[in-house]
DNA sequence: CCCATAAAGTTGCATATACAACTTCATGGG
DNA sequence: CCCATGAAGTTGTATATGCAACTTTATGGG
């Protein structure tokens, strides 16, 4: 392995599609996509959230957080204070819990995969990459 | 760090947000997107190449390979032979060049950026997760 | 109190990505 | 030779994402 043509970019899309599949794949019994799960986590952890803090936080723009935010709105999941703090509706909750114990497993099953030095690994990435940690 | 919060798939996704940011930053002054300068490069590399292939290497559906080609035919950077493997133009391929350049300065500014052993825990990950190692 | 400014959020437009269903095409059996 | 089959590719539909421009809202000076 050299720096000729290891693509660090293109190592991280590639993998993070692949797991996103993986994710994705364990959360269609519940009708949502991984994207969402996590973030209906987020706001079940973390009630009245502004959707610029989660935009620091995940490093989405916050285009694509308003849109986000709009879609779980009409499924029902969040209130209607899109612009006052982000707060989910009781239907939401429930939905939050179902999909918190569907991640746990999964990333704990992952987690074993991989192993810690792995993980290690990644998190010292992200380290030395996002700077600017907001979470 | 335990496995209570520490979400292995979101970490990716945020990582590949945002290095896909960088990568696309260096790529605008040649008007394209990180994700087509790497075609680019690799239809360079490997002339005739399917779209089979790519999907498999990249790990992206077939469908979404066959869209990112259709665009870069109508941007005059393929041939139209687009379902007996791809070819560059002569515009293309030029372009390809240029885009090498670019990407190998970056990609080895990011490798020193976060060191080897960062570089190799990111590889390690690929090794374990992508069983099917089409490349 | 009013306005300038900035932060937060929304919308228009474009690319990226997935799944499902469909079409096209090559190939091996009969 | 013809058809069944499967691989490759395309298209419909939906979500995910970014940039630019715009609107809304809060806030501090004057």
């Amino acid at each position: 392995m050299n720096t000729e043509n290891y693509c660090i970019a293109g190592r991280l899309r590639t993998l993070a599609r692949v797991m996103t599949g993986r994710y994705n794949d364990a959360f269609t019994q519940e009708g949502v996509t991984f994207a969402q799960a996590g973030l209906l986590m987020r706001i079940f952890a973390q009630p009245g959230i502004r959707q610029a803090t989660l935009s620091k936080q995940l490093q989405i723009e916050k285009s694509g957080m308003s849109r986000d935010v709009q879609l779980m709105q009409k499924k029902g999941w969040l209130t209607d204070n899109l612009r006052n703090g982000l707060f989910l509706t009781e239907e939401g909750t429930l939905l939050a819990k179902r999909c918190h114990k569907i991640w746990k497993a999964l990333n704990y099953q992952v987690w074993e995969e991989v192993g810690p030095d792995t993980v290690a690994g990644l998190s010292a990435f992200s380290n030395k990459i996002l700077t600017t940690n907001t979470q």
